[in-house]
DNA sequence: CGACTTTGACCTGCGC
DNA sequence: GCGCAGGTCAAAGTCG
């Protein structure tokens, strides 16, 4: 399905881009309305480029710096303090906080969290919640009490440990401009549902990691603004390898069987490279940002973007 | 035949 | 309480 993707990504963060996404402003018609281009997306004149390619053409440096410039953000440094990870070196073996997964710690950002962009992810990870933990307990007992309780709770909707919020899944999205909805990352997916989103003429689709107990899920959607623009959203943390990096190349990692520090390195060595060639139209976000982009509230993001990629802020680091 | 996609149904949370 | 929207399930279909 995929292939040689088009892609001219940008960095976003989930509730970023939904609330970028979702606020069609009404009475406008969509010509009227700014282009997703007019945020800081350019076209795209290089020819297909997989992220597999990038991840492993790159020499996947990650340079927070880089991104900080990107992002208008300042240095990380105090953050770094207070990320209780550890990042030793650029060996890709760095270990760090658990994002949460499924009763892995919260980090100082999602649970401190109350901001608007925060408040729009809370929301969009409340709603699931009930269903996650309903089908992470069947899970569960299918595998310990066989297959018929399990049968049993698939449709049947127990409720359970009321009160009890489970984590919410750290997310990550990309802008890409591309002509394939699905683009290449190096992991299989297997697509679970499509749904039309309200205001929008294109579905978004929702896919699954297919690694066995990988939580991994990403959905992909149009900008109804631009058709021509991907968001992908990735959420939660692979638990193993990118099969693309244990197929092909060593160069790029060997890391903790986590989607962080494999998938974000070669996401931001792809962000890196695109800043170094100028073709791929990669642009400064928010030198670009009108005002309803520019009031995001990164900071805590910002914390969610340490979480989720490690190995890019130890760039930063000495 | 296994892996994957499609698609309608179902569930949940939220706003009115 | 009801309707809506988002998210997921799972049977059926498709493909290599």
């Amino acid at each position: 399905m995929s292939g040689g993707d088009q892609e001219n990504r940008q960095f976003l963060f989930h509730d970023e881009l939904s609330a970028l996404f979702s606020q069609r402003p009404t009475g406008r018609g969509p010509n009227d309305e700014p282009s997703l281009l007019d945020f800081g997306l350019q076209s795209v004149s290089s020819p297909p480029t997989s992220l597999t390619d990038l991840l492993h053409g790159s020499t996947t440096t990650t340079d927070y710096g880089l991104l900080a410039r990107s992002f208008g953000l300042p240095m990380p440094l105090d953050v770094l303090g207070s990320g209780g990870m550890t990042v030793p070196g650029d060996n890709a073996s760095n270990s760090f906080t658990p994002l949460s997964g499924g009763g892995g710690a919260a980090t100082p950002y999602s649970s401190t969290s109350s901001s608007s962009t925060e408040a729009a992810g809370e929301e969009d990870g409340e709603r699931c919640k009930k269903n996650q933990e309903k089908r992470e307990e069947e899970v569960e007992n299918q595998l310990v009490t066989g297959d018929e309780e399990g049968e049993m709770s698939k449709k049947m909707n127990k409720p359970k440990k009321k009160g009890e919020k489970r984590q919410k899944e750290p997310r990550f999205a990309f802008v890409t401009k591309s002509e394939v909805d699905h683009l290449e990352d190096g992991y299989r997916w297997r697509k679970y549902g499509q749904k039309a989103v309200k205001n929008s003429p294109y579905p978004r689709s929702y896919y699954r990691c297919t690694t066995q107990k990988c939580p991994v899920k990403k959905r992909v959607e149009r900008s109804y603004q631009d058709p021509t623009i991907v968001i992908t959203t990735y959420e939660g943390k692979h638990t193993h390898q990118c099969p693309a990096t244990l197929r092909g190349s060593s160069h790029l990692l060997a890391p903790p069987p986590a989607m962080s520090a494999s998938f974000f390195q070669a996401e931001l060595a792809m962000a890196h490279q695109m800043t170094q060639q100028p073709q791929f139209g990669y642009t400064s976000m928010a030198g670009n940002l009108t005002p309803p982009l520019q009031q995001l509230q990164f900071p805590q993001d910002y914390g969610l973007l340490q979480d989720i990629m490690p190995s890019f802020f130890q760039g930063s680091q000495p």
